[in-house]
DNA sequence: GATGAATGAGGATTCATTCAT
DNA sequence: TATGAATGAATCCTCATTCAT
């Protein structure tokens, strides 16, 4: 009697709308979005998708947001919580971390605020508290437990957690411009480690 | 006596109009980019402007390659030139041009080929060759010249110019994004410098 | 309980349309004519002529074929199966014919196509296949049929079919000439057909 | 000293202009015409243009007119001056007349102003009296004089002079429309004039 | 709830005309 | 005079948003 797989699809349909927009915005950027596309990829009429999202600027607030969300606390909780060695951790789950970027939503959202950002603060803002100064926070506390567990030494590196995000940054842009010329990206971020590692350790492992 | 209503000025009139064209855009990017708004800024009527750019397409073109031709070769031919040892050349002009990225019109012209970047393919290749391609040249011929003059050594740097660029890339980033919080450019780049050299430098300077 | 803003009328809106563009066409021409003007009196925005039109072009060549379409088979077909003798069927239904066009939206689309015929070489084939030369062609069956019949003698006019049509042409380019002053085109139609029977009957009537 | 060439071309100014002109509009017709492109075939600036023709408009005036002023008379005086038989004259000087038009200027201009007369009711006044109603006129005293001389019998073409000019007509609409379906206009003019004589003479040729 | 037909403000572009030089 | 740089009204077309069905 009952329509169970209507009633599914209800619940999932802001879902498959912001991940539809994800798409198109992640191809076309925002201005060249046709809300109208949108809702074709979605299988959905476009008066619908206005039922869920009441302008095109809320529909791109939400697919940001619906980005992070699912991201956020990932590289957190494994610095807080991992039983690795510093080293072990950087070389370890923090490089993997820092790798898969480039080609992740976050880089699509990179690009987007980027572009749209000076007109919608409000979701740099967003983005700052739930992504960037998290995870920076946990990169920073990484650093002072290794300090306090005497194997990193003091450096600049404890007040610029960027550092370590660095190389990252950089693969993350050259692979949105550059995408035909390629990067080791996955060297560059394993030599970066090496590198700051070797400055930031205590016991001296060069010869 | 009054005012004439306008003036004359062949000559001047295309580097004013993309003077303009650069502000507009650097403000609200290409799409949000309204070519009134750049007549308006540059004093010239909206007709005016399609006599000297086509479409807008082309103005913004024409933007791009003013911007990147008053910069090419800067750093190119003090690399090619210089006669300071490799690590003072890092030191000293080398960091004293990335940091000065972040803030110059180089930035802008990496937010715009961000977003507009996937439809001017062109443009892009324009940036690769005329930039891009360039500085890292030199950068690797910077590098090969350190090894054979002793001063660094062999190591995965040699095949990654672009490890040099990353904090430089990722200030660029975090200021377009997130301008109200400060992020020490400055000291980033000499601590990655500084790093660097650590790790390519031939006599270990750490006792 | 006010009106409601508009109808949803998917079906009748093409034929509106290119009614009111007709009538906007025949009256400005094309190129004076503002897609705006036709909205208007189509009792329709602007926006919609583009969601069935999708360019003032393709509206122009919807219309002509609009008219033509309607027209087309209209003669053909009496000529084909009338049971008149062929003086009757020239003084009858032929000749009606052709004094009809004159006032008729054929004599418009002649204008229209005079005047942007160059630019739109298929609307003129268009023109050609559809009605011209099935209009000939049907003309000289007729004429081909009188001489088997033994009505018509041999002559020029069976390879010029078109010398039966000049008075309806001269007619049609006087009225949209010359509306102001007056035409016997009635007149001017049927001594033609007397002037051509007396030409190609066989037996002779004049004594 | 003097200058006589400028001078000249000084002199000869207005009329290059309107030649330029003519051959523009009867390429592309009024309104996809561009003044510019004028300008430049008539080897003059588009500013000087506005010297000798106040707007757009007015040059096509001056076109129109320099054209009929051009051909006015000319039939006219051989009509009224011939010592020709009427059927001399009507197989010899008018057939030729005829068969000229369609190949002339004088088509152009009839397309010019069946596309612009609308809009134009003064220029298509002008035509009238200065060419149409004098031709006209001409004809129809040439009737009356076969008339009068007994080569003629009474009838309607007497009140119709414009039924000798269809086939004329109909040929230099065809050339306008369908250039590349070749119409045999010299032997629809003269099947014409034959089908004409045999109505209008007095002594019956045919056995 | 769904749909997509209908709306109309907004933006790029053109081109007749003006006017500083 | 003669030029063509400069102007800006006018026009086509797009697309986010609404709303009758």
């Amino acid at each position: 009697m009952s329509e169970p797989r209507y009633r599914r699809r209800k619940e999932e349909r802001p879902q498959e709308i912001t991940d539809a927009a994800f798409a198109v915005f992640a191809e076309k950027g925002y201005a060249a979005t046709r809300v109208q596309e949108v809702a074709k990829r979605a299988g959905v009429s476009k008066g619908l998708m206005y039922l869920y999202f009441k302008t095109k600027e809320e529909l791109f607030k939400a697919v940001i947001k619906s980005v992070v969300i699912r991201r956020v606390d990932a590289l957190v909780d494994v610095v807080e919580n991992t039983d690795l060695s510093s080293e072990e951790f950087l070389r370890g789950p923090m490089a993997e971390f820092m790798k898969r970027i480039p080609g992740s939503p976050v880089a699509v959202v990179i690009r987007l605020l980027l572009s749209e950002g000076p007109r919608h603060p409000d979701l740099v803002d967003y983005y700052w508290e739930n992504v960037v100064s998290k995870g920076l926070g946990a990169i920073s506390r990484f650093v002072e437990r290794g300090i306090e567990r005497g194997e990193f030494r003091k450096s600049a590196v404890s007040d610029l957690p960027q550092i370590l995000l660095a190389p990252m940054m950089l693969s993350t842009v050259w692979n949105m411009l550059f995408a035909k010329r390629r990067l080791d990206s996955d060297k560059l971020i394993d030599t970066h480690v090496d590198m700051l590692l070797d400055y930031i350790r205590t016991e001296t492992v060069r010869p």
